[in-house]
DNA sequence: TGCGCCATCCAAAGCGCTTTGATAAGTCAC
DNA sequence: GTGACTTATCAAAGCGCTTTGGATGGCGCA
């Protein structure tokens, strides 16, 4: 059922049956009615291609999703992300449309989007440090909002992100209160931003206490199971191995998790883990009592608030960018606990 | 840049440049080139939009993705099933339109992408027994292919499948092999059909044997690893305690071994693990010698394979459906070892 | 020379919708 | 009863593309 016979069933032309549909005030109650009972019955909806292209607007939103090429992996967190940004899509009546790419060619893909007139907008996923695509992205004139930030971009930009800084700093402060002083940290991929301001939150805890932060504790990594895994038993096996890990990813804290236990050792007792959680529906960290303590911060509720701050600026174009820092909770849980004792000892 | 534009800038019609562009006979090779570099240096790509209404193809595929409402649960395995579709669908041209919906009211959403010609057809997710959006979709004439199948569903249709029953099967007697009688079965949603053949699979091969199946070692839920946990705790606990889990997910699987470790047992010494793997490239099983012993089969290459099938269903409609039946490979790893003796004895 | 036939190109219709610019009918004041 | 508005409707153009159904001219062949 397409408008044309739709309005000729209804002995009307199309113009006032789009109208009536789309409520616009130039068509009678009575009529209004009329329509809106026909295209029920007959279940009709509009075709979005046409509609898309008489009106300019795709009423799409692009999610251009870097693919790690070495793992070929896709992160985890997409998947609870996007479904927070697709309640958001669905509200607004759009669509979502993903394009997964090799990471570092990106910008061609938004390019492509923007000349097929595809989407109306893109989220950007996560940024690297100083990322090009911000400005290509503002140069080509296609609305976008980043999920998390870019250091050294000074140009104004729609962003949500979480204060990892503050999140890591504030870890690392709840571990020297512990006592802990060999900290180790199990960081994501460090051309990635979030682990850039994550290291520094770090460092920073680390300096206020005068504590010297040790180069073969600092690792850097794809937040695979196994890399949390790898990275920690080695250093458990070091003659002074870390009494705490701080960890970017749920996932690789497991992986920490499995190296601590293989070492016989009991995580919370013998070595405190505190990790970043993304609050990933498959991975709850427990009930009432958290397996991890962490830093906590919903990344189904980031994609939510990202989609609508989107169509918000593509509806409004002129408007000020906004931008969105959310703080992250610190949850204690049962992976942290006193330093053991001989660590104090040496101190 | 459009069409009307480059075709005035090369002082040619529309439909040559068209025609050019599209690899039509009708067009001299002199000219053929000059347009191919125009359009190469303009950097001239067709409207999405406009090219879909002409043609009647929307050079688009839906991914309808259930939500578990209890959970609000995304399953992991669609960040990679679908990474290894976009690999298809860029190499076609298509784009993939995404839209998550609480389970059970996909038919809606199936019903209005097709009205409006958003998508030429879909992927069927999570498919359960006697599914209803399969003849629901054969009805409304949309193309689909189905990832997994649906028992009791007997029109044909287009599917790729993991030979589940098989699998579990085969890891069921791989424990009993070992010498393990007492075997829990930590499984999916029973209503996903998946769970249910995988259940077969393990009751044929307890059946096989003459050993009773304890209704207090079956479990199904959806597979957290929070579920996994308090599934195996639970059964831990018990007078008569399972030697071996058979689990249908690596990341419940995670939670098994995290109850055996909490109850001061050693995976693979005292207590036996087979999970399912579906190769998720964030939680790879181990480098060399896997973790866990697993049935294994990439969800990944699923994605690659059952998107290629449905564009080709796409292409022409009338061929008879594809059908792949993919076997699990089983991968023996360290979660694996004999009975425990005293599980012998009181056999 | 004249005819038919390719090869090459084009004008225009059409895909299904929105939107502009009219038109026709009704209302009101004077 | 006339002109000025308002209200309710419509015909037609246009969005950017593909595709149908010609046109045009050059060529071989009788």
């Amino acid at each position: 059922m397409n408008l044309k016979e739709l309005s000729s069933i209804l002995g009307l032309s199309q113009t006032t049956v789009s109208r009536a549909l789309n409520g616009y005030p130039e068509v009678s109650a009575a009529t209004r009615e009329r329509v809106e009972l026909a295209a029920l019955k007959h279940s009709y909806t509009p075709n979005t291609r046409a509609k898309s292209l008489a009106t300019g607007q795709a009423m799409a939103i692009g999610h251009v999703i870097p693919m790690a090429t070495k793992h070929e992996m896709v992160n985890p967190v997409f998947a609870d992300f996007i479904a927070g940004a697709a309640t958001a899509y669905t509200r607004h009546g759009f669509e979502m449309v993903l394009t997964i790419v090799e990471d570092g060619n990106e910008s061609n893909v938004y390019r492509n989007l923007k000349a097929r007139a595809a989407v109306d907008g893109v989220i950007l996923h996560a940024p690297s440090m100083n990322d090009s695509r911000i400005s290509f992205l503002n140069e080509i004139g296609l609305p976008f909002a980043v999920h998390g930030r870019a250091s050294g971009q000074n140009e104004p930009y729609c962003w949500l992100d979480v204060n990892n800084r503050s999140a890591f700093r504030r870890a690392t402060d709840f571990l020297l209160d512990l006592g802990h002083r060999r900290i180790a940290l199990i960081n994501g991929n460090e051309a990635m931003d979030f682990a850039y301001r994550r290291r520094h939150g770090f460092a920073e805890a680390m300096a206020a206490r005068k504590i010297p932060v040790v180069s073969e504790f600092m690792h850097s990594e794809e937040m695979t199971e196994e890399y949390g895994y790898r990275a920690a038993s080695k250093m458990l096996k070091a003659h002074d191995a870390p009494t705490a890990f701080l960890v970017s990813s749920i996932i690789s804290a497991i992986g920490v998790r499995r190296a601590i236990e293989e070492a016989g050792l009991i995580m919370g007792r013998d070595v405190s883990v505190i990790t970043h959680d993304d609050a990933l529906s498959y991975l709850p960290n427990g009930d009432e009592i958290p397996i991890f303590t962490a830093t906590r911060s919903s990344v189904r509720e980031a994609g939510r608030r990202l989609a609508e701050m989107l169509i918000a600026r593509i509806n409004d174009p002129k408007a000020a960018p906004e931008q969105v820092l959310l703080e992250a909770e610190l949850r204690v849980g049962r992976s942290t606990g006193p330093a053991p004792v001989r660590a104090f000892a040496e101190d």
